[in-house]
DNA sequence: GCAAAACTGTGACTTTTATCACGACTTACT
DNA sequence: AGTAAGTCGTGATAAAAGTCACAGTTTTGC
């Protein structure tokens, strides 16, 4: 697929016609990441913008003692990049390929110029972020107001939205994160999503075989945790 | 003070020039809002871009059993609203005058065509999303991976950069919100606010007399608490 | 300036969840 | 296929923080 194809799918460029796309496509540039690495970090020649064409990153914060917060996994046709582009800090969390990626990639200054040039990018870069922040929020309150169970369920909606697929109301997670990133997700521990997931396993809400898990009824799961 | 003297302070109208200050002015419709009450709930006439003359306002998410999670309280100079305005979807959080407030408000409409007549608009607006969206993600690691102690600290950080005056590396909150507040900033009980508190106290890093709120050399309780 | 209402401090108790420990199971690699 | 490394399940225990109750204090509204 070639790249004009791949920008075509990100929200942000959607509304643009193809020979933009193609006078984008031209400055972007190529690159991958292994599995494990870190990206942003090597990134010597100051910071760009990405979209992700295949693979997965996980976006992550770090205490000092090591424990992190993963804030999203983001997938093919996801970007991330673009906060220490509009604010000008540094960058607000870690990002790491969860499995070897390929990516997109456009300089600080042809990003910004991309902006100037064409309103649209940046009214659709609004929504989006928009849309980023209501999530946000959602989760502040569910770690405030929520147990883990609670926590753990609506982690669990997160990722069958992100990374699963609709079977007649069921919805599988075929590659399901590990337990310890579950927890990450969830601000709860590792322990705590073993006997959480046991749990709604023996109310048939879920079941799980090794990495699929199934949520039944997936409508009715979600007003249950949300 | 005049409407065009209000919006030269807000962030998002900074680098405009004084006609199109004026010209935006025009459009803007001046309210007001007796403390405690809710707004956005009773905007009958569609959502509304709103910015703050004087007075404040609390962001809070409530969940089915009346508990709440404040998520900022505003004052002069702030604006709120265009989330609903930006992605489509229903209004994410409740606000209410946490005293009595004066408004200018913009319709959707109006609001819509400022961000496409004036592209710096749009600009400024994503890089102050930007910088909510990293305050979220900080506030979501702290609620993960901190102790209630820890998130009190963090929040009356939040509360002297929002309220405080600074005097001598000391820092004055004056009207400090209710414990019961701070709590729901915090994510945590009234009753560990209190306790927590008298410990900060102890510990001659504040001092607390009724409403006002001393936090001693702020830099280092600041690189204390983050 | 007074009464009522709202807010705060604090002890006692309970609940939730983290932590530790360790064996069993999977997976990846050669 | 065999072994090592990485995950997972689960009991026991401990720590943190929530809840309840109630007296004391401050603020508000007339």
């Amino acid at each position: 697929m070639n790249k004009v194809n791949h920008l075509r799918n990100v929200p942000i460029f959607s509304d643009l016609s193809d020979s933009d796309l193609t006078k984008i496509a031209l400055k972007m540039v190529p690159r991958e990441y292994q599995k494990g690495k870190m990206i942003l970090l090597e990134e010597s020649h100051g910071e760009s913008f990405f979209i992700i064409t295949s693979g997965a990153v996980k976006v992550t914060r770090l205490s000092d003692d090591g424990r992190e917060v993963i804030l999203a996994i983001l997938g093919e046709s996801d970007f991330f990049g673009e906060m220490s582009l509009l604010d000008g800090a540094g960058r607000s969390a870690n990002i790491v390929a969860n499995e070897t990626a390929m990516m997109l990639t456009l300089s600080r200054r042809d990003f910004l110029e991309c902006l100037e040039s064409y309103p649209k990018i940046a009214i659709s870069l609004l929504e989006e972020l928009a849309i980023r922040l209501r999530k946000s929020d959602q989760q502040i309150e569910s770690l405030s107001l929520s147990d883990s169970e609670q926590r753990i369920g609506i982690t669990l909606i997160r990722l069958a939205e992100e990374l699963g697929t609709i079977k007649q109301g069921n919805v599988f997670i075929n590659d399901l994160p590990f337990q310890q990133d579950i927890a990450n997700m969830a601000g709860t521990s590792r322990e705590t999503v073993s006997r959480t997931l046991k749990l709604l396993e023996e109310k048939s809400l879920i079941k799980k075989e090794n990495r699929v898990l199934t949520i039944f009824k997936f409508d009715s799961f979600r007003t249950a945790f949300s």
